[in-house]
DNA sequence: AATGAATGAGAATTCATTCAT
DNA sequence: CATGAATGAATTCTCATTCAT
C-alpha cells in the first residue's frame, strides 16, 4: 500500500492508475504488461521493481479500493444514530460513491477475476469477513431493539443492498452514464432498502 | 457429463459440456484449449472446425445459456395471470434456476468475461435489448391498471431482481450451495419484491 | 495432364483455374487448400481426389504451363526459315505470350516457388534441359552458317532473350497492363536481340 | 558467419546472418522461427523483440540489401564521366557484386517471396521508384547530349539490365557457380548493353 | 466422384519475468 | 530507482490430409 509520506504524484502512482485503466478496458488477464508500460510511460524493469508482478498490481488496486469503500461504508454506519439513516444513507452512499469512483466501482464491482487470482484471493476473504461481521454488528443491535425485521444475514444483505447494486451494475453497464440518474435514485432506492427491511 | 451412448448427443456438445466445467474452474482466460480438448475428448482441429476460437466457444455457450434464461422467464411472465404472481413467480423462478442450473447460472452471472471479449457484445447487447423490452411491456400493463407503481424501467428492475440476483450471487460464491437455502429464501425475496413494487 | 476426352468445363478445371488465382494472389505457400475450396466451389475431399495434394496442383499447373510455352517456342523456331526471323519473332511470341496469357505467365515466372517444390523439381529440369538442347541445337546452324556469332550457350541466352525478358517482368508488375505496351515493344526489342546476337 | 569474437556484431545482426541462410536454403516459407533460433543462438524471444514477426525478419533483410544495390549502382552512374563507362561499367558492377555478395544477391534477385509478403511491399515501391527516377535522370543527360538512343524508360531499362540480369540469374541457378564465370562475361555483356543503347 | 467432419503435428506468437547495466 | 534486451515456457491457431458416408 502507498505509504503517506509520499506527497506527490509519483511513478508508482502513474503505474497504479495505468494499470486501472487498462484492466477496464481489457480485463486483468486480457492486459500485459506492455500495455501498463505503455500508457504509464514507466519501464518494464520500473514496473517489477515497484509491484513484483502483474497480479501484484491487481491485487493491491483490489485491495486498496475495497478496503476504502469498506471504510467509507462502516463510516457512515457508526456515525448513523437511527438504523433508517444507516440503511438508506448506506444505499445513497453506495450510489454516490459509484458516482464519484466510477472506475474503481468497475474494478470492484464489475471485475471478478482480482478476487479468483491467486493470492489476493485470501486477504479479500479476510477483509469482507471483518465487513461482513461489522455490518452485521451493528444491524443486530436494530433487530434487538425491534426496529429491523430478524432475517437471516444472506437475505438482509439482500434485501439492503441488492436493488441499489442491480441499479448501478446497469448505470454501469450503460453508455450514457450522467451521475444525477444515480444520485436521483437515491431516495426511491434507500427507501425501499428501509420498507423491506424495517418491523412493520 | 452426458454418456457418449445418446446418439444425439454430438462432439459438439461434448465440447461445450467440457468447456463450461473448464471455464468455471479456471475462467476463460485461464483455461486452455488443451485442457478443453482433454475433456472433451474431441481433438484442436474439432474444437476449431466447430467453434474456430475460444472466444467463440466462450460467446456461443454464453449466448446459449442467456437465450434460455430469457425464455423461461419471459415464460413465466405470459403465464401469469396476476401482476403479484409475474413478480414473486420470476423471483421463485430465478432462484429455482439458479439451484436447478447451478453451472450455468454460475456462468452467466459470476463471469464477466463472455461480455467482454470481442464479438459476442453485440449479441449479447442484442439479447438483453429484446428481453428487457419484454419485460417492461409487460409490466407496462400492471402499471396502467393501477398494480405497480410507476417507476422508471432501471429502479424497476433494480427493486424486482435486485435482492434475488444479490441473494443468487452470495449463494453462487459461498462454498456449500445447498439448493434448499435458495428455494427457501424464495417466499422471502419474492414477497419483498412485490411490496418494493405495488402501489400501496 | 488432362485428357483430351473431356470436352467440358469440368470439376477438375475449375479447380484449376482457382489455384492458378490463389496462387498468383497469396503465393503457393499462402494458398490453402481452403481458399481453393472456397473460390473452385469443389469439396475439399474432391480436390484431393483430383490432385493428391496442393503440390501435386501447382506442379501440375506449371508443367502444363511451362509445356505449353515450350512448345509455342520450339515452334516457331522450326518454322522460321532464317536465322533473323527465329530470334526476331520469338521475342515477338513471348510478349504477345505474356499478354495473352498474362496469369500463366505470372505463374511461370514470378513464382519461383514450383520449381523448388519437392517432387515437380526433377521433372521441370527435365523440360527445361530438353528445351535448351533443342534451341542450342537450333541455332548452332546459324552459327555454323556465319549467321550468328559464337557464343556460350549461356551469354547467347542472355542477349537473346534478357531483354524481352527483363521488359516483361517489369509490365507484370505494374499496375496498369496495357497489352499494347508489349506487342508495342516486340519491334525494338526483337532488333536489339538479333542485333546483339548477329555476326557483323 | 561472422564470429561472435567481433565486439559490434549484435544478437540483432547474428539474427539476420542466420535469417539469410535459412531462407536460401529452405525459402522465407519454409524456414521456422526454430531455424533461425537454432542457427543463430538467439531465443525466439529475443527474434520477436527486433523484429516483430517473420515477415519483418525476411523484409527487413529484403530492404537492406536492395538498398546496398540500389547505392553502389548509383554510386558507380554519377561517378562516371561518360556514357558509356556508366553503361558497361554498371553491368560489370552488377555481375561483380552477384559474385561477391552471392547469398544477397540470391535473396535479392531470386526469391520473388518478400515483395509479396504483407508489409515490406510499399517501401519496396518506394525505394525502387527512387532509384528508378535517379537512373533515368542520370541517362537523360546523355539522350540529350546525343550519345544515347531516346528509349521509353523501359525499353532503355530491359536493354541496359536485361541480358545481365538473365545472365546472373543463369549463372545463380546453376549448381556449381565459378565467380569466374560471372566476370567473364562482364565485357561481352557490357559491351552488348553499350552497343543496345548508344545513338549510332 | 463428392462431401465435410475429424485429426494432430507443427508453427507463429505472446508475455510474464529476470538481470546486467 | 530506472532501463530494456533477453529468455523460453506456454498457447493459440493453422492446415494438409484422411476417411466414413
Amino acid at each position: 500500500m502507498r505509504t503517506a509520506a509520499r506527497p506527490d504524484y509519483s511513478r508508482r502512482d502513474a503505474i497504479l492508475d495505468a494499470a486501472l485503466a487498462c484492466f477496464l478496458r481489457d480485463s486483468v488477464a486480457g492486459t500485459t504488461i506492455d500495455d501498463i508500460k505503455a500508457r504509464s510511460g514507466a519501464s518494464v524493469g520500473s514496473i517489477y521493481h515497484h509491484f513484483g508482478s502483474k497480479e501484484g498490481i491487481a491485487a493491491e488496486l483490489y485491495l486498496d479500493i475495497l478496503g476504502a469503500y469498506h471504510e467509507a461504508f462502516l463510516g457512515h454506519l457508526t456515525a448513523s444514530s437511527t438504523a433508517r439513516e444507516g440503511i438508506a444513507g448506506s444505499v445513497r452512499l453506495h450510489l454516490r460513491w459509484v458516482a464519484t469512483s466510477t472506475d474503481r466501482a468497475r474494478y470492484l464491482f464489475h471485475c471478478r477475476e482480482p478476487e479468483v487470482i491467486t493470492g489476493s484471493g485470501s486477504a479479500v476473504r479476510d477483509l469482507n469477513k471483518v465487513f461482513y461481521a461489522r455490518a452485521t454488528q451493528w444491524i443486530e443491535r436494530y433487530v434487538e431493539s425491534g426496529d429491523i425485521r430478524p432475517l437471516s444475514p444472506e437475505v438482509c444483505q439482500a434485501l439492503w443492498m441488492g436493488p441499489c447494486m442491480e441499479f448501478a451494475r446497469q448505470w454501469l453497464a450503460s453508455s450514457r452514464r450522467r451521475p444525477s440518474a444515480l444520485t436521483g435514485a437515491a431516495p426511491v432506492l434507500g427507501e425501499a432498502a428501509w420498507d423491506a427491511l424495517r418491523l412493520r
